[in-house]
DNA sequence: CAATCTTTGTGCACGCGTTCACAAAGGCAT
DNA sequence: ATGCCTTTGTGAACGCGTGCACAAAGATTG
């Protein structure tokens, strides 16, 4: 296994590929669902099915984790879970808060996939006094001017922010220096942290926006389709009725 | 082309790239917040900043829209909030369903954020007969079985899944066979669909493992720093504290 | 009008991720 | 043991995305 014996310097040699990890749990959801199943091994190719991946790109992605699979048979289900467990992290607890219990840290803390893979709500946390002390989930709503104390305490290193916009860079910042070094965060913002603490972001909007940008264009092809010529003002088959074409735009706001 | 002469490659607007249109509406976000300080005008750098991302890539993001700048002065705000938004198809009203009405699916429908931009809920949909009638966030409950007739009334092309994951699927494809096209999916469950169906997934487990995996190559790291090994000769200057949120999101556009 | 200053737009190089294709490895039957 | 069949692990090619660096473009000043 000369894994270092590239012409490029091995500083990250044990580095997995960040692609590669965020394909991991996806797997390992696969792998479970088999497991249960008592289904004892697996090929590359089923498995990549069963995970929504090219068989190659999966193949490629174990090969960083280790050989772990026997030729000609595929790939042992207990072993793996085990192995991607291992690698993720999962093997050990992850205490968790959640900051912000309105609707969306509610369904949060009401989820109950969360524990289900080593994660675990230590507390929810919120600025309103007057959630202080409900039972949220059957666990109790704290005031944020403990949050120091319950990060110390718990020994917490991933936050979760639930926060409207505008109070999520503030919260952050008492996140960071209280000693959490892992934030998702599921406000509109973007956060600036200090080096060496990960952040990644859930934002519906962007999603949606995503989306649409698609939804719009595959309408502009189904209308290019229809009509050769850019001539069609009123043709409006259900929802999406675009005023512009694609291309011959450049409307009439002009800046000064 | 109506509009005078500009003299602009023509032939571009054909293919924006992926990784562009994801960050189109982190650049839309921070526009908006510079329109309602009444910001004229705005430069890369400035505008690269508030979105979190280098300026170099957002110019040559820009560059994909085609050339809204003007040297030695920067971008007009109003101007690039109407030419993304008209590009990201936000100028027109999209009607969205939410199936599955449960914590998760009613915290959605109580987002403010949603109408925000375009994005409409039709209809909310749910299989349980004790939650139709109810409203939630105002707009009645739906059962599942109007659903066909809900989404070809409304001419709703976007759908979200917020039921639980062995039910996604079957949802799924319901609302493909209704006439949907895009798909926003918080099950934790890989949906297959037919080609020109654009499904994106958020999946709040699989982020958290990929902050697990991190936080435990840092512990790693900052133990082996303890521990004195004779190969920790170059990775000295800032080796530890690299990855900030490093945005490294991986499309979930799957075809099939 | 010319000089200077600011900032865009992009050519280019590089690294990462994806995919193909296949030799090697192991199981299994004979 | 031998040969065949299946499937892994990976070398190599390729395409995409990123960031550097700079010339061109326009504003601004004298
Ligand atoms: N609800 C959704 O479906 C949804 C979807 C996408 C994004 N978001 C985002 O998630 C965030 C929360 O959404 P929501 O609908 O739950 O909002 P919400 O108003 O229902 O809840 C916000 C909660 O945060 C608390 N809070 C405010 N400032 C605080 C502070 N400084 N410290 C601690 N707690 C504080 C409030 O007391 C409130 O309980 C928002 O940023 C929203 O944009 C929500
Ligand atoms: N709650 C969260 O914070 C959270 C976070 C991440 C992912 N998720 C996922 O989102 C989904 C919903 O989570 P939840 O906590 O809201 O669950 P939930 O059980 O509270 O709600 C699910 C709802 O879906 C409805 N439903 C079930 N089958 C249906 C069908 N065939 N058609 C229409 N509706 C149907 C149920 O009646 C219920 O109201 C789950 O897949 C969960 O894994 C939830």
């Amino acid at each position: 296994m000369a894994t270092g014996r590239n012409h490029r310097p091995a500083t990250r040699s044990r580095g997995i590929p960040e692609a590669t990890v965020a394909r991991l749990p996806l797997y390992l959801r696969a792998l479970t669902a088999l497991s249960e199943r008592s289904v004892p091994t697996v090929s590359s190719e089923e498995l990549a099915s069963a995970a929504g991946v090219n068989s190659a790109k999966l193949r490629k992605d174990f090969s960083y984790l280790g050989s772990y699979g026997t030729r000609g048979v595929g790939y042992d289900v207990e072993y793996l879970v085990y192995q991607i467990s291992r690698e993720l992290g999962l093997t050990q607890d992850w205490p968790v808060v959640i900051v912000g219990i309105g609707n969306l840290g509610a369904a949060l803390a009401n989820y109950g996939g969360f524990a289900s893979r080593g994660f675990r709500v230590a507390a929810l946390i919120d600025a309103d006094p007057a959630l202080s002390g409900r039972q949220v989930a059957g666990i109790e709503v704290r005031h944020v001017d403990e949050l120091e104390s319950i990060i110390d305490t718990n020994g917490v290193s991933i936050g979760v922010i639930t926060t409207p916009g505008g109070a999520a860079q503030q919260v952050c910042d008492r996140l960071v220096a209280a000693g959490i070094t892992s934030i998702l965060n599921f406000a509109p913002t973007v956060l600036s942290v200090p080096d060496g603490v990960d952040v990644r972001k859930v934002d519906l909007s962007i999603e949606l926006q995503i989306l649409a940008f698609h939804e719009q264009r595959k309408a502009a092809e189904a209308l290019a389709q229809d009509v050769p010529e850019p001539l069609a003002a009123e043709a409006a088959p259900s929802g999406p009725g675009r005023d512009q074409g694609p291309d011959g735009d450049i409307p009439a706001v002009m800046p000064a």
